[in-house]
DNA sequence: CTTGACCTTCCAGCTACTGGAACCCCTATC
DNA sequence: GATAGGGGTTCCAGTAGCTGGAAGGTCAAG
Protein backbone atom coordinates (compact mmCIF):
# COMPACT_ATOMS: atom_id res chain seq x y z
CA UNK A 1 0.00 0.00 0.00
CA UNK A 2 1.75 2.95 -1.22
CA UNK A 3 0.90 6.40 0.87
CA UNK A 4 -2.22 7.99 -1.83
CA UNK A 5 -3.89 4.93 -0.91
CA UNK A 6 -3.45 4.55 2.89
CA UNK A 7 -4.43 8.02 2.96
CA UNK A 8 -7.73 7.80 0.91
CA UNK A 9 -7.92 4.62 3.97
CA UNK A 10 -7.15 6.87 6.66
CA UNK A 11 -8.78 10.16 5.45
CA UNK A 12 -5.84 12.10 5.80
CA UNK A 13 -3.03 13.83 3.86
CA UNK A 14 -0.29 12.20 2.51
CA UNK A 15 1.46 15.13 3.72
CA UNK A 16 0.35 14.66 7.02
CA UNK A 17 1.05 10.84 6.60
CA UNK A 18 4.64 11.76 6.44
CA UNK A 19 4.75 13.99 8.94
CA UNK A 20 3.81 11.25 11.48
CA UNK A 21 6.43 8.86 10.06
CA UNK A 22 9.26 12.03 11.08
CA UNK A 23 7.72 11.93 14.44
CA UNK A 24 7.74 8.29 15.07
CA UNK A 25 4.03 7.74 15.28
CA UNK A 26 3.96 5.59 12.36
CA UNK A 27 6.71 3.44 10.88
CA UNK A 28 6.03 2.12 7.30
CA UNK A 29 8.45 -0.33 5.94
CA UNK A 30 10.11 0.72 2.87
CA UNK A 31 10.16 -0.65 -1.00
CA UNK A 32 12.82 -1.16 -2.87
CA UNK A 33 12.24 2.14 -4.66
CA UNK A 34 12.38 3.85 -1.67
CA UNK A 35 8.77 4.50 -1.58
CA UNK A 36 7.01 3.78 1.23
CA UNK A 37 4.99 0.67 1.63
CA UNK A 38 2.30 0.69 4.61
CA UNK A 39 0.75 -2.39 6.36
CA UNK A 40 -3.13 -2.72 7.38
CA UNK A 41 -2.33 -2.41 10.46
CA UNK A 42 -0.25 0.81 9.60
CA UNK A 43 -3.46 1.96 7.90
CA UNK A 44 -5.30 0.86 11.44
CA UNK A 45 -3.30 2.92 13.63
CA UNK A 46 -3.13 6.11 11.18
CA UNK A 47 -7.34 5.99 11.24
CA UNK A 48 -6.79 5.78 14.65
CA UNK A 49 -4.43 8.89 14.70
CA UNK A 50 -6.97 10.45 12.71
CA UNK A 51 -10.18 9.83 14.81
CA UNK A 52 -8.24 10.57 17.99
CA UNK A 53 -7.03 14.11 16.46
CA UNK A 54 -10.16 14.99 15.00
CA UNK A 55 -11.37 14.73 19.28
CA UNK A 56 -8.84 17.43 20.12
CA UNK A 57 -6.20 14.85 21.37
CA UNK A 58 -2.75 16.42 21.31
CA UNK A 59 0.29 14.42 19.04
CA UNK A 60 1.77 13.24 22.55
CA UNK A 61 -2.03 12.16 23.62
CA UNK A 62 -2.38 10.17 19.99
CA UNK A 63 0.85 8.62 21.19
CA UNK A 64 0.02 7.58 24.58
CA UNK A 65 -3.41 6.51 23.25
CA UNK A 66 -1.83 4.95 20.31
CA UNK A 67 0.52 3.18 22.42
CA UNK A 68 -2.29 1.96 24.83
CA UNK A 69 -4.05 0.68 21.80
CA UNK A 70 -1.22 -1.26 21.24
CA UNK A 71 -1.12 -2.62 24.27
CA UNK A 72 -2.95 -5.92 25.12
CA UNK A 73 -2.79 -6.08 28.62
CA UNK A 74 -3.12 -2.11 28.94
CA UNK A 75 -5.75 -1.25 31.63
CA UNK A 76 -8.94 0.74 30.67
CA UNK A 77 -8.41 2.66 33.48
CA UNK A 78 -5.62 4.49 32.10
CA UNK A 79 -7.07 5.03 28.88
CA UNK A 80 -9.91 7.20 30.61
CA UNK A 81 -7.71 9.11 32.60
CA UNK A 82 -5.87 10.49 29.14
CA UNK A 83 -9.99 10.99 28.09
CA UNK A 84 -10.91 12.65 30.98
CA UNK A 85 -8.13 14.70 31.29
CA UNK A 86 -8.81 15.86 27.71
CA UNK A 87 -12.68 16.44 28.57
CA UNK A 88 -11.83 18.65 31.40
CA UNK A 89 -9.39 20.93 29.15
CA UNK A 90 -12.58 21.42 27.30
CA UNK A 91 -14.48 22.13 29.55
CA UNK A 92 -12.31 24.58 30.68
CA UNK A 93 -11.68 26.19 27.27
CA UNK A 94 -15.83 26.44 26.75
CA UNK A 95 -15.84 27.98 29.63
CA UNK A 96 -13.43 30.56 28.63
CA UNK A 97 -15.01 31.35 25.27
CA UNK A 98 -18.26 31.77 27.05
CA UNK A 99 -16.99 34.41 29.24
CA UNK A 100 -15.12 36.20 25.88
CA UNK A 101 -18.34 35.88 24.20
CA UNK A 102 -20.14 37.69 27.17
CA UNK A 103 -18.09 40.35 26.91
CA UNK A 104 -18.14 40.80 23.07
CA UNK A 105 -21.96 40.54 22.87
CA UNK A 106 -21.99 43.38 25.60
CA UNK A 107 -19.17 45.41 23.64
CA UNK A 108 -21.00 44.61 20.44
CA UNK A 109 -24.21 45.17 21.62
CA UNK A 110 -23.36 48.65 23.28
CA UNK A 111 -21.93 50.21 20.21
CA UNK A 112 -24.35 51.80 17.75
CA UNK A 113 -22.36 50.71 14.67
CA UNK A 114 -23.11 53.93 12.39
CA UNK A 115 -21.17 56.44 10.83
CA UNK A 116 -19.82 58.52 13.67
CA UNK A 117 -16.69 57.98 15.51
CA UNK A 118 -18.03 57.64 18.97
CA UNK A 119 -17.40 53.98 19.93
CA UNK A 120 -18.17 51.90 22.96
CA UNK A 121 -16.16 49.12 21.99
CA UNK A 122 -12.79 51.36 21.48
CA UNK A 123 -13.56 53.00 24.79
CA UNK A 124 -13.18 49.78 26.11
CA UNK A 125 -9.77 48.56 24.22
CA UNK A 126 -8.05 51.90 25.20
CA UNK A 127 -9.38 51.12 28.69
CA UNK A 128 -10.57 54.78 28.87
CA UNK A 129 -13.81 54.50 30.20
CA UNK A 130 -15.28 52.00 32.26
CA UNK A 131 -17.03 49.28 30.36
CA UNK A 132 -21.19 48.96 30.30
CA UNK A 133 -21.87 45.68 32.37
CA UNK B 1 10.01 55.13 29.92
CA UNK B 2 12.19 51.97 29.27
CA UNK B 3 10.83 48.73 28.42
CA UNK B 4 9.94 46.90 32.01
CA UNK B 5 8.71 50.20 33.19
CA UNK B 6 6.06 50.09 30.07
CA UNK B 7 5.55 46.29 30.66
CA UNK B 8 4.76 46.92 34.06
CA UNK B 9 2.22 49.80 32.93
CA UNK B 10 0.37 47.77 30.04
CA UNK B 11 0.77 44.26 31.75
CA UNK B 12 2.36 43.16 28.69
CA UNK B 13 5.79 41.33 28.82
CA UNK B 14 8.82 43.07 27.73
CA UNK B 15 9.57 40.21 24.99
CA UNK B 16 5.84 40.81 23.82
CA UNK B 17 6.29 44.42 23.48
CA UNK B 18 9.81 43.80 21.41
CA UNK B 19 7.52 41.30 19.51
CA UNK B 20 5.09 43.64 18.59
CA UNK B 21 7.76 46.81 17.86
CA UNK B 22 9.14 44.24 15.85
CA UNK B 23 5.92 43.29 13.52
CA UNK B 24 5.35 47.22 13.89
CA UNK B 25 2.62 47.37 16.49
CA UNK B 26 4.05 49.97 18.03
CA UNK B 27 7.26 52.03 17.01
CA UNK B 28 9.17 53.39 20.14
CA UNK B 29 12.03 56.14 19.85
CA UNK B 30 15.12 55.05 20.82
CA UNK B 31 17.94 56.88 23.18
CA UNK B 32 21.28 57.56 22.91
CA UNK B 33 22.25 54.37 24.26
CA UNK B 34 19.72 52.17 22.08
CA UNK B 35 17.45 52.00 24.65
CA UNK B 36 13.67 51.87 23.67
CA UNK B 37 12.41 54.94 24.81
CA UNK B 38 8.22 54.72 25.06
CA UNK B 39 5.74 57.72 25.27
CA UNK B 40 2.91 57.64 27.09
CA UNK B 41 0.81 57.24 23.39
CA UNK B 42 2.65 53.82 23.55
CA UNK B 43 1.65 52.98 26.67
CA UNK B 44 -1.65 53.66 25.71
CA UNK B 45 -1.20 51.65 22.45
CA UNK B 46 -0.05 48.87 24.32
CA UNK B 47 -2.50 48.56 27.08
CA UNK B 48 -4.89 48.82 23.69
CA UNK B 49 -2.69 46.01 22.32
CA UNK B 50 -3.10 43.93 25.49
CA UNK B 51 -6.78 44.37 25.86
CA UNK B 52 -7.49 43.34 22.45
CA UNK B 53 -5.38 40.28 23.27
CA UNK B 54 -7.00 39.17 25.70
CA UNK B 55 -10.50 39.23 24.03
CA UNK B 56 -9.14 37.03 21.50
CA UNK B 57 -8.87 39.35 18.69
CA UNK B 58 -6.14 37.95 16.13
CA UNK B 59 -3.10 40.25 15.67
CA UNK B 60 -4.36 41.76 12.24
CA UNK B 61 -7.36 42.48 13.96
CA UNK B 62 -5.56 44.37 16.75
CA UNK B 63 -3.76 45.65 13.76
CA UNK B 64 -7.34 47.15 12.32
CA UNK B 65 -8.57 48.20 15.51
CA UNK B 66 -5.29 50.09 16.83
CA UNK B 67 -5.52 51.43 13.46
CA UNK B 68 -9.08 52.75 13.87
CA UNK B 69 -8.77 54.10 17.89
CA UNK B 70 -6.10 55.97 16.28
CA UNK B 71 -8.57 57.47 13.55
CA UNK B 72 -10.42 60.19 14.65
CA UNK B 73 -12.74 60.21 11.55
CA UNK B 74 -13.13 56.63 11.66
CA UNK B 75 -16.92 55.08 11.39
CA UNK B 76 -18.11 53.04 14.66
CA UNK B 77 -19.44 50.51 12.14
CA UNK B 78 -16.00 49.54 11.11
CA UNK B 79 -15.24 48.58 14.22
CA UNK B 80 -18.20 46.70 15.24
CA UNK B 81 -17.89 44.90 12.53
CA UNK B 82 -14.83 43.39 13.26
CA UNK B 83 -15.96 42.65 16.54
CA UNK B 84 -19.09 40.96 15.20
CA UNK B 85 -16.79 38.96 13.27
CA UNK B 86 -14.54 38.23 15.64
CA UNK B 87 -17.95 36.94 18.25
CA UNK B 88 -19.40 34.90 15.22
CA UNK B 89 -15.94 33.04 15.47
CA UNK B 90 -16.20 32.75 18.91
CA UNK B 91 -19.46 31.06 18.60
CA UNK B 92 -18.59 28.91 16.52
CA UNK B 93 -15.52 27.62 18.32
CA UNK B 94 -18.04 27.20 21.27
CA UNK B 95 -20.14 25.10 18.93
CA UNK B 96 -17.59 22.66 17.84
CA UNK B 97 -15.92 22.34 21.31
CA UNK B 98 -19.44 21.64 22.61
CA UNK B 99 -20.31 18.85 20.26
CA UNK B 100 -16.63 17.57 21.21
CA UNK B 101 -17.27 17.53 24.95
CA UNK B 102 -20.53 15.60 24.24
CA UNK B 103 -18.86 12.95 22.63
CA UNK B 104 -16.09 12.63 24.99
CA UNK B 105 -18.36 12.80 28.08
CA UNK B 106 -20.44 9.95 26.25
CA UNK B 107 -17.13 7.57 25.77
CA UNK B 108 -15.42 8.37 29.11
CA UNK B 109 -18.69 7.41 30.53
CA UNK B 110 -19.01 4.47 28.77
CA UNK B 111 -15.78 3.26 30.02
CA UNK B 112 -15.56 1.17 33.10
CA UNK B 113 -12.25 2.72 33.76
CA UNK B 114 -10.61 -0.46 35.58
CA UNK B 115 -7.97 -3.12 35.08
CA UNK B 116 -9.09 -4.48 32.49
CA UNK B 117 -8.24 -3.82 28.91
CA UNK B 118 -11.09 -3.76 27.51
CA UNK B 119 -11.99 -0.13 26.31
CA UNK B 120 -14.70 1.11 24.70
CA UNK B 121 -12.37 4.88 24.00
CA UNK B 122 -9.95 2.52 22.25
CA UNK B 123 -12.93 0.75 20.15
CA UNK B 124 -14.20 4.11 19.18
CA UNK B 125 -10.58 5.46 18.29
CA UNK B 126 -10.11 2.66 16.65
CA UNK B 127 -13.24 2.29 14.33
CA UNK B 128 -13.66 -1.51 15.23
CA UNK B 129 -16.80 -1.27 17.17
CA UNK B 130 -20.03 1.57 16.38
CA UNK B 131 -19.52 4.00 19.07
CA UNK B 132 -22.40 3.89 21.69
CA UNK B 133 -24.76 6.65 20.56
C1' DC C 1 36.32 48.91 39.84
C1' DT C 2 33.27 45.68 40.31
C1' DT C 3 28.71 43.86 40.88
C1' DG C 4 24.16 43.23 39.49
C1' DA C 5 20.28 44.66 37.19
C1' DC C 6 18.97 46.34 33.27
C1' DC C 7 19.11 46.80 28.17
C1' DT C 8 20.27 45.16 23.27
C1' DT C 9 20.19 41.68 19.22
C1' DC C 10 19.72 37.28 17.30
C1' DC C 11 18.62 32.40 17.10
C1' DA C 12 15.91 28.44 18.37
C1' DG C 13 11.73 26.29 19.70
C1' DC C 14 6.86 25.63 20.61
C1' DT C 15 1.96 22.95 17.80
C1' DA C 16 0.72 20.41 13.97
C1' DC C 17 0.95 20.70 10.02
C1' DT C 18 1.05 22.77 4.89
C1' DG C 19 2.98 24.50 0.52
C1' DG C 20 6.43 24.34 -2.70
C1' DA C 21 10.80 23.32 -5.05
C1' DA C 22 13.76 19.98 -7.00
C1' DC C 23 14.24 15.62 -8.19
C1' DC C 24 13.34 10.33 -8.86
C1' DC C 25 10.29 6.48 -10.56
C1' DC C 26 6.92 3.95 -13.18
C1' DT C 27 3.76 3.12 -16.86
C1' DA C 28 1.88 3.99 -21.25
C1' DT C 29 1.91 5.73 -25.67
C1' DC C 30 3.85 7.24 -30.05
C1' DG D 1 13.80 5.51 -27.44
C1' DA D 2 11.56 9.75 -26.23
C1' DT D 3 8.07 11.69 -23.77
C1' DA D 4 4.12 12.76 -20.94
C1' DG D 5 1.63 12.08 -16.83
C1' DG D 6 1.03 10.86 -12.41
C1' DG D 7 2.96 8.83 -8.73
C1' DG D 8 6.74 9.03 -5.20
C1' DT D 9 10.96 11.20 -2.43
C1' DT D 10 13.56 14.84 0.40
C1' DC D 11 14.26 19.24 2.36
C1' DC D 12 13.21 24.08 3.37
C1' DA D 13 10.14 27.67 4.69
C1' DG D 14 6.14 29.42 6.67
C1' DT D 15 1.93 29.61 9.60
C1' DA D 16 0.45 32.45 15.06
C1' DG D 17 2.22 34.59 18.70
C1' DC D 18 5.08 34.54 21.36
C1' DT D 19 8.98 32.61 24.76
C1' DG D 20 13.57 31.14 26.38
C1' DG D 21 18.26 31.67 26.19
C1' DA D 22 22.93 33.14 24.75
C1' DA D 23 26.23 36.82 24.08
C1' DG D 24 27.21 41.19 24.94
C1' DG D 25 26.55 46.54 25.95
C1' DT D 26 24.99 50.05 29.72
C1' DC D 27 24.09 52.09 33.96
C1' DA D 28 23.79 53.21 38.96
C1' DA D 29 25.47 51.99 43.44
C1' DG D 30 28.97 50.93 46.68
Amino acid sequence: MNISEVAQASGLPAKTIRYYEEIDLVRPARGANGYRDFSEQDAHKLTFLGRSRSLGFSIEECRTLLSLYEDRERASADVKSVAAVHLDRIAEKIEELQALKATLETLVHSCHGDGRPDCPILDDLAGTKAACA
